[in-house]
DNA sequence: CCATACGATAAGATTTGCTTATGCTGACAC
DNA sequence: GTGTCAGCATAAGCAAATCTTATCGTATGG
């Protein structure tokens, strides 16, 4: 087979004309030179150089096949440089995974603040629930996730980054206490808004309120948290919402935001990515960028 | 320093996404393919692929790299191509050199036969008298000459290829006897027309006619055998023409053109090209077309 | 004719790369 | 849980490619 370092000796031979000075540039022996250039000719099967007294010239043949060796070694050296250009971390593509209960508040003052911090970076973000982006981290399709916590995987490490509170979203001219405390008691003989099947924020809301999913068969399923909110603003019943969200829901004036006694409930906010991802050491720079957009929210 | 073997088994790893299945691929063992892909991650300073528990998958960068290594493998297979299509004897450019005696006679029906001998082979001619296209061929700027043989120079191989036998051509209503014996005599008192100094034929006809240089430093020079035969028409002297030039340059009513006694004097063509040219052995096959050629003219 | 320059050749040392054998880890089945 | 399997990494020894130094052959130029 043909190689590289062939490709090197004969370039250098055929811009010095002259094996010594072409060894010289390879800080290589002239033999050395000698050699591998008579196997380059041999692979080929063709002179590429004329061996003269004084110094080679090169065949015609040998002309056109040291323009193409430059241009093997061009693009080689393109191929390297690309490399070093992404030995930067976070550099380069990266498909994120968001769930649908974040996205939305965090993206806005997370993409700006990521460009920022990674100008070499480009995001590629995929949102869906929880089971989805898993298993298309798992398949390779995604490289990190920003999701509520834990997710119970082996083979995907993940890290906390913030715990992002609930309150309760109640009708205005409600008689729930402030703070709200008991939760349990208080929406006895509520109704508890909840998304659809899927989300994750679902599940944790059941959690909080200590119910189990079957106990409330008749819960409506939101695809959203706007619509929970307009759900609440039109007296439909109470929901929870993830503070995260409260600066862009929480707007309404038919709703009122209790806050939650101690100790409050909330979830975990994190990344997740694959055990064997190399860019796991990565991720920690990454996570930091997460929390100071959170906090700019 | 970076090799194509590496680019060759990563391009394996990154279209079979499996370490064993690529190493086969390759036909070595698949410690040895880790070990370059290892290497390869090394050099280029970032990891390519990311080990999974059920075979590999690439990292952003290393579908990247893996393009690239494909485009570097692309080239280097045409580079090998070329040079495979050039081991085709007497294929790309040739420098030929032809003195100004023989080109107008032979290339006429030279050239066709040689484009088909040879239809790889592209010439470049260049007619110039033999000391020039001699230092040309030492140079290096030509490959080979057709000319007049012998010449006198050690580092240059040459071929006869047969022997132009030379004719009087005397003015209209001459005494010469037919054929022509004793030039020198027989010119005694005539005007011996020659080409102007450095052409080969010069020298050659002065020596049939037992002349120095000095004898005649009152000769006119002509330029072309097309002068001379013009010269001779209007009896302004002889001259000896090569039997090559008559077919072309005999034609004028106004001239006779008598052959010689034997011996008959001629000149010898022939093929000369550099001790040192890898050539060398396919300017036989060469010589054997222009004896052809002259065979047709 | 000798000295010099240049590339080829030879023999030995070194490095590179490969092979077989074995280790380690996560996935899957019972 | 425990065993088995798949898949890649590691280790040790060996073979092949590559390099080095020393030397030769040949053409050149004084």
């Amino acid at each position: 087979m043909l190689t590289l370092r062939q490709l090197r000796y004969f370039d250098a031979l055929a811009r010095l004309g002259h094996f010594g000075r072409a060894a010289d540039a390879c800080a290589i022996s002239q033999p050395a030179l000698s050699m591998q250039i008579r196997d380059l000719e041999a692979r080929l099967g063709l002179p590429l150089v004329e061996r003269r007294p004084n110094g080679v010239c090169l065949t015609a043949a040998g002309r056109d096949i040291a323009e193409r060796a430059a241009g093997v070694m061009a693009e080689v050296r393109d191929l390297t440089d690309f490399a070093k250009s992404r030995t930067i971390p976070l550099s380069g593509d990266l498909s994120l995974g968001v769930i649908p209960s974040i996205a939305p508040y965090l993206l806005p003052s997370l993409l700006p603040l990521l460009r920022q911090t990674f100008p070499e970076l480009t995001l590629n973000i995929h949102e869906a629930q929880t089971d989805t982006i898993t298993a298309e981290l798992l398949d390779g399709r995604l490289d990190l996730l920003l999701l509520a916590l834990p997710i119970d995987t082996a083979a995907i490490d993940t890290l906390h980054l913030f715990d992002d509170p609930f309150l309760l979203a109640a009708p205005k001219g409600h008689n729930v206490p402030h703070p709200a405390r008991c939760l349990p008691d208080l929406l006895q003989d509520e109704q508890l808004l909840l998304l659809e099947e899927g989300h994750c924020l679902r599940d944790q809301a059941l959690a909080v309120c200590a119910l189990r999913n079957t106990d409330r068969t008749d819960t409506f399923g939101a695809s959203t948290l706007a619509t929970l909110v307009q759900m609440v603003a039109n007296g439909m019943g109470f929901t929870l919402l993830p503070e995260m969200a409260v600066q862009v829901e929480g707007r309404s004036s038919d709703i009122d935001l209790v806050p939650l006694a101690d100790p409050v409930p909330s979830r975990s906010v994190g990344l997740a990515w694959r055990k064997s991802s190399p860019l796991a050491q990565d991720f920690a720079a990454f996570g930091d960028v997460v929390k100071k957009a959170r906090k700019k929210a």
